[in-house]
DNA sequence: ATCATTTCTTAACTTAAGTGAACGATTTTA
DNA sequence: TAAAATCGTTCACTTAAGTTAAGAAATGAT
């Protein structure tokens, strides 16, 4: 798991032996069981994720119905919209697989950053290029069909098709489970 | 215009004049005539621009037909996607008005970031705040109809239904401009 | 192992977006 | 200023998603 997380850092700065000592010090690994809340709608939180292991997600509660938005797996950073700006959370955030996940808060990041610059050019190039990737994302739903989307969502996240309900993948590209299913009917058909 | 711009940093971060200067001494001001294609797809750039004065959008061009996904008004700050992966861009940029643009190259801010420690934080703030933000954007067009979207829109960003054209406001929300025309007549008759 | 709950699919019907075409109105440009 | 191109709207028609409901399948709990 040690090892994941420091491959992940690689991809953005190169740590010494006393870094990764005062990143393992700060005690970050979680295990979490399948269906654990994280985080609710208006709580405020200061708590940044890591998906070592499994998966989670993001998901509204919109005129009583759940509606998914984003799942993050394996190597992939979170940080919810409320430690941000600050405010309750609009969403929740729940496990929908047993996962390992790092858990670390605004005040260890800044101390850390203070700490080691180092960190902060890590954390600003994996924002630029979180950002960069989820505008793409954007624009790639933008300009597609529920149908491409979902083609598309087989090429790129294979295995999230596997390992997620159906009716959170449907939020998740925008329609209902019921289309879903009939759209994969209408797929299947040609 | 160099206020523009100091007003926007100072939500970041402080400065002091030497810093200021050393900004300034970048020469990053640019006017640009509507309608200058600012980036071109298959184009590699290193130009992040911050937009002082005017209008900029990001389109596609897919099976010959324009779709726009984005617009870049006063105090928003874009760096494209082809300067953060170092690859051929995926899309154009061009003047939606008569607009003044900062533009500064990657190497400008490896230099200045370098310089002053401080604009290494601010980028990571900055970076942060949008990828929160277009997270939320992108929630909230994922759990919208288009009308939603529409009528949200005219909420959120009124000056934009205003200063661009239907066609390209169309595709920014996801429909072909006759949806949009449809949309709005059924929206008048209520 | 059984019962209860949740999830997925199917179907019939409604609503809204996509498509292709036509028509002024506006803007561009020659 | 006249011709050409672009833009916005409307219409009729097609296609696909939303809605409501029912039932089968899978999952979870006792």
């Amino acid at each position: 798991m040690k090892n994941t997380l420091f491959d992940f850092i690689s991809k953005y700065v190169s740590l010494t032996e006393d870094e990764k000592n005062a990143i393992l010090s700060l005690d970050l690994f979680r295990s979490v069981k399948k269906g654990t809340a994280l985080l609710k709608e208006g709580q405020k939180s200061q708590d940044s994720y890591f998906v070592l292991k499994g998966c989670i997600r993001i998901y509204y509660i919109i005129d009583g119905e759940e509606k998914t938005t984003a799942f993050y797996t394996e190597m992939d950073a979170l940080t919810p919209h409320c430690v941000i700006n600050k405010a309750p959370s609009e969403y929740f955030i729940s496990c929908v697989e047993d996962s390992i996940l790092t858990v670390s808060n605004s005040d260890m990041e800044a101390e850390i950053n203070s700490k080691f610059p180092k960190f902060e050019i890590m954390c600003r190039k994996l924002s630029e290029e979180l950002l960069a990737k989820q505008q793409m994302d954007f624009d790639e739903f933008k300009t597609s069909s529920p149908e491409q989307r979902y083609l598309n969502l087989i090429q790129k996240r294979p295995d999230l098709i596997q390992r997620v309900p159906q009716h959170q993948l449907a939020s998740y590209l925008g329609i209902k489970p019921q289309s879903l299913s009939r759209l994969r009917a209408r797929i299947l058909g040609k």
